[in-house]
DNA sequence: ACTTGTCCTGTCATGCCGTCAGCTTACCGA
DNA sequence: TCGGTAAGCTGACGGCATGACAGGACAAGT
C-alpha cells in the first residue's frame, strides 16, 4: 500500500535497515521528550542510537523528516479517538458521561504523545501544511464526530440555526488540545488536575447540548 | 525602578548600544515571523541588523535570552487585555455583546504577536518555567476576571457549586488561544473565520452563564 | 570462495556557535 | 586642545553540527 521503506538515496530498506531506522526513530521520540525541540541535534539522535550522524541522513532528510515520519504514526493511531464517541448518547446523564469519558480518553491521549504532539502544533501554527495536515488528520476523527452530535440537537432546535457545527467541534476540540498540552501550567497556576477535567466536560457538554448536564 | 540596560559582560548600556539592541530585538522578531523558530540563527538576526554576531551575543546570552525579551516587552502590553472585560455585564444583550467583544480582542491581539506568541506556547508546554510564567502573565488579565464572573454567577446558582471557576475560565481562555493560533488552519479546513467568532462567543458566554445568550 | 546488494561509517567541506582580545568611537574633565 | 575612560563593535578562532560521498563490513545466495 504504502510502497517498501525506502533510503534517501532511494535503495530498498532490509531488516536491518528498518531496525536502525526505528531505532532512531525511538531515540528521536525521547530527545523530543527531554529536551527543547530547537535543541535536538542530529548527531545526539546517532550517538543515543549507538550509530553515526550519516546513518540519520540515510533514513531521513533531516530532524523535521523524521519528526513527521513519527508524527504520521501517531496520527494513524488517533483513529482511535473516534471510539470515544462512537454511538454515544448526548441525552441526560448518558450525556454528561459521554463528554467526561471524551476529556478523559483526549487528555490521555496527548499525555501520552505530548512531546511529539507539541512539535505538530508548533509546525501547524507556522504554517507548515505538512504539519496542519497532520494536526486536522488528528484532530478531525473527533471533530467530525462532534460536529455531527451538534448538527443533530441543531436540527431539533436546541441551537441557533446559524452558528456552524464544525466551528463550535472545531473550539472544542481546540480547547481540549490547549488545555491538554498545558496541564502542567495549569497546575502551577492555582488550578489542580482533577478540577480541571470536569470544567472541560462541562464545556464539551454545554457546547454540543446547549444545556447543563442532569449529573 | 528596573535598574538599567546592562550587557552581558556588565557594561551599562548607552543611547547608541540600546539602539542597536532594539534593532536586534526587531530584526529577530521579524525572523520569527517569516521563518521557523528552529531555523532563526544568531547569524541571519545579526546580518539582518547590519551588525556582527558579536555584537548580538554582547547584549544577549543567545536566542532565547532575546526571545524572553520580546516576550516580556508584549506581556506588558497584554494588560490591555482586561479592558476587554472591566466594567461588563454578563446579563442578557450586553452579555452577548461582552462575549463577542472579548472574542475579538482576543483574537485580534492573537493576530498581532502570533509570532512571538507561538514560541512562548512552545517554551510553556516545553516545561520551560520562564515562559510558563510569562504565557500565565499574559492571559492572566482575562483569566482572573472570566474566573471572577463565573464566581459571581456561581453565587446566584447559575452554575454547580463544585465546578471552580478558576478551572472554567483557563479552560475558555486556552480555547481562545488555541484557536487565534491556528486561525490560519481553520479555514484550511472548512470553517471561515467569520463563523468562527460567533461559535467562541456563544461557547465564551455559556461558560460563563450557563446560558445560551439572548441576541 | 565469489558475487551481489544492503548497511554502516570515516572523512571532508561548509557553515554556525560562542568567546576573546583588541580596535574604534563617543564623552568628559582638565 | 588633549588625553583618559568607558562604550561599542568586530575579526578571528576553536569547536561542533551539517550533509555528502566513497568505500569498507556484512549477510545471503550460488
Amino acid at each position: 500500500m504504502t510502497g517498501q521503506v525506502r533510503t534517501v538515496d532511494g535503495r530498498v530498506a532490509g531488516r536491518r535497515g528498518q531496525a536502525t531506522r526505528q531505532k532512531l526513530l525511538d531515540c528521536l521520540s525521547e530527545m523530543l521528550s527531554s529536551s527543547p525541540y530547537r535543541d535536538v541535534k542530529v548527531i545526539d539522535v546517532a550517538r543515543r542510537a549507538g550509530t553515526s550522524p550519516a546513518t540519520f541522513y540515510q533514513y531521513f532528510p533531516d530532524v523535521e523528516g523524521a519528526v513527521l515520519e513519527i508524527a504520521e504514526r501517531m496520527a494513524a493511531e488517533s483513529a482511535g479517538l473516534a471510539g470515544l464517541l462512537e454511538g454515544r448518547s448526548w441525552a441526560g446523564r448518558a450525556g454528561w458521561q459521554t463528554a467526561q469519558e471524551l476529556v478523559d480518553g483526549f487528555l490521555e491521549f496527548w499525555r501520552k504523545n505530548d512531546a511529539i504532539l507539541r512539535v505538530v502544533d508548533l509546525g501547524a501554527a507556522e504554517g507548515d501544511k505538512r504539519f496542519s495536515k497532520l494536526r486536522t488528520k488528528i484532530l478531525n476523527s473527533v471533530n467530525s464526530s462532534l460536529a455531527g452530535s451538534v448538527a443533530e440537537l441543531q436540527s431539533k432546535g436546541r441551537i441557533d440555526k446559524d452558528v456552524n457545527p464544525a466551528a463550535i467541534a472545531g473550539a472544542l476540540v481546540a480547547m481540549l488540545a490547549a488545555v491538554a498540552s498545558h496541564q502542567k501550567a495549569a497546575s502551577s497556576w492555582g488550578v489542580k488536575q482533577a478540577e480541571l477535567k470536569p470544567s472541560l466536560a462541562l464545556l464539551v457538554h454545554l457546547g454540543v447540548t446547549g444545556r447543563k448536564p442532569t449529573k
